[in-house]
This record gives C-alpha cells, structure tokens and sequence, in this order.
DNA sequence: AATAAGTAAGTAGGTATTTACTTATATACT
DNA sequence: AGTATATAAGTAAATACCTACTTACTTATT
C-alpha cells in the first residue's frame, strides 16, 4: 500500500498523535499506540519528532492552528463568533482537551507570547469593553465559549436529563452567545465609560 | 512518634494525595511518593482506599468540599462572590486543577448529580439573569472566575510583562468581578426580557 | 551503488498492586 | 488483676506488567 513519502507519514504520524494525546494527555498517551493507529513504527516518531514531547508540542501547535484557522476571529460580532467557537468545541474537542492537558501538564509549552495572540488582541482593541482590556475580554470569550464542555456533569444534569442531547446543547449555544453579549454591549445607565462602540446585531 | 491512629493516618494520606494529584494528575500521580510524602507505607493506600483510583476520587471530593466550605456562594452579591472563587483559586489552586484533571482523566467520577451543586442551584434560582437558568449561571461564575487561571500565559503577557505579579492579579480580579456584574445585572433597555429584578449594589 | 524510508526485536528502568510478615492495641478468660 | 488471644495497624520486599527509547537490520527510490 505505502509508496515511501516522508511527509505523509509525519502528517499521519501527526494526526494520530492529536487523536491520542486529547484522549489521554501527555503522560497517559502511549507511543506504541500512536505508531500502531498511524500504521506506522514507533521509530519513525524518534526520526520526524524526536520524541514523546517534542510529538505533543507539535501535535497541540497543529490542533491550535487548525482551530485558529477554521473560526477566526470576527471583531465586529464577538458573541457570534464566541458561538462558533462553543460549535468547533463541540464538533472536535480536540484542540480544547489539548490546550488544558497543556496548561496542567506542560505549563511552559504554551508560555511563549505567540503573535496570533496579539494579533487577535489587536482586532479587539477597538472594540474596548468598559475597563476591559482586549486581552481580557479575549481571556473572558474563551472561557465563556468553552464554559459548558468544562462543567462537570453533574451540575448540567441539574437541568437537563442528558446533557449532551441536541436540546441541551442548543440551550448552551445560546447561553454563550447571550453572555458575550451581555458582557461587550456597553452599558447604558453608568458614568465613566466612553460610549464609542456602535450597538451589535443579536 | 507514632501512636498507632487510623483516622489520622488516614487523613495524612489524604492531605498527600490531594496535593501529589493536583500537581500531576491521575496518570502522573505516583503512588509511592504519596506514601513517602504522608509518612506511610502503600499498602496502608491500599488498605483504606482501595487503589490509585479510589484515593484520586476521595481526594477530589475533599478538595472540592473545602472548596464549598471555604467560599460559600452569596446570592445576593454574585460579582462578589465569583471575586472570592477567584481568590480561592489564587491561594490553593489544588481544587481547580483537580477538576480539570478529573474532567480529563476520569469524566465518571464527577459525573453523579450532586447535592451540593442542586442546593447552589436553587439558591440562585430568584436571581435568574435574563433567559440565563441558575445552573446556567452557575456554569459562567464558575468559567469566569477561573478564566485567567486557565488562559495561556502566553496571552497574558500580552498585557503584562510578569503576569503573574500581584498588579496583574488585582487587575484579573477586577475584570471577574465586572464581568460577573455585567452579566448579572439587568439589561435596561432591551425589549424582550421581563423586568422583574432587583438591581443588585455593586 | 548510495541514500532515504521503514521495520523488527530488543533494553533498561519504572509502576501499580500483592504477598507474607511484624508490631501494637483491644478483648476475653481465669 | 494478670495473662492469653484476637484483631487492627503498619512494614518490607517481590511480582507482573508497561513504557519510552535504541540498536541492528531490510527495503525502496534515484
């Protein structure tokens, strides 16, 4: 079946390693089982990524920039875009699992100020919310998008009897998108804030 | 030293185990250095937990029931509270990062409908936000006051150069407080929404 | 032929769990 | 009360199994 093409390989390689790695995280994802479900050998993971974590790194960067890629950020209608950010988790929690195995697991991976960070602060700049600074609403929309797949199970079933059925998540699409909006239409009544910022379509 | 006292080694295990799986996790949790760190042998794990597994739950029940205990909620001032959540998780992130590694490892555990979370529920219930059910704010004061625990440093250092100083904290705190704030109080001038609360003092 | 891609079969060091045993404390019996 | 006996608490060491990583080799492509 396999005519020899390097680059293939690395992306199959690469591929498994995200699937592997969102289940299990770092010290719970095996090697063996990455190269088995890649139908490759585990030496060719020592070949391409030098090793168990230097093949996570790579793995989260790759999940990270497909995520980046398949919802940019949408400055003029932040609670929408927060609402496609709620759908890609849903879709794939991939790149959501990678980042928290990250933070506990490898805190220094993602510590480099990256530029896709300031460039996404920057489109937000403008669209300043009250004392918010735009990381900070960044910071908020992220946490917001992904608050419902990060709650545990319990609390959600306090509402719904599945949580994970159509309805439910359809009610938390909408949570999301009101509270992101709640939080970035400027307030009315309160003094000390510039009223710059034009009012958003629901 | 020691007297022979079950409850007290017990309790020691505990106290070891909580911190040794908040650092790594239940995968990276070794068994034998919560022995060592507890003063104690691992049978004694073995004997009065069951297993790796049955003392990774008993030490996330603990460490979420002080987590209740210490920062009761106050549905009267919610921005506030989240405030607290926010400080709690600043002083002994043991519990945050216990949930989280819970909600990756071990999605089961946390899984049962539990009464603490029912009773949180229902005291908020007369605070409904806009369509936003109790559990459904539940869910966001929790998100946003552990957002800047879960962000990237990455993207912090966008806004400040040591993110994690104590100006930088005061500053995240700030923002949790506000945005609970916005969120929960009242919208004055959209149509749609009934007008039946009390606004909240700041 | 030379080089790159791929494979199979190790190796050395860990890890959770169990087995077999020792020591302390409580209970029963005379 | 004082001794024998049962039971609970604690320990050390071994078992059985994994896991990341290497070495030595084979196969394809140019």
């Amino acid at each position: 079946m396999a005519q020899r093409d390097a680059e293939a390989t690395k992306a199959r390689i690469l591929e498994a390693a995200v699937e592997e790695f969102a289940k299990h995280g770092h010290a719970g994802g095996r090697i063996e089982r990455i190269s088995a479900s890649s139908g490759t050998n585990v030496r060719m993971i020592y070949a391409y990524f030098g090793g168990k974590s230097g093949l996570f790194d790579e793995a989260l960067a790759a999940s990270l920039g497909a995520m980046a890629a398949a919802v940019p950020p949408r400055a003029e209608d932040l609670p929408e875009w927060a609402g496609d950010l709620f759908d890609y988790h849903q879709r794939d929690p991939a790149a959501l699992r990678l980042t928290l195995w990250a933070q506990l697991e490898r805190p220094e991976a993602a510590s480099e100020p990256l530029q896709s960070y300031m460039d996404k602060a920057s489109m937000l700049s403008r669209t300043a919310a009250g004392p918010l600074t735009a990381v900070d609403l960044l910071v908020v929309i992220y946490a917001v998008a992904q608050a419902w797949q990060l709650a545990p199970l319990g609390l959600l079933k306090a509402n719904h009897a599945d949580p994970g059925s159509a309805g439910a998540m359809a009610s938390y699409r909408q949570a999301v998108i009101y509270t992101v909006r709640r939080i970035t239409t400027p307030e009315s009544a309160t003094p000390g804030i510039s009223p710059q910022e034009e009012v958003q379509a629901s």
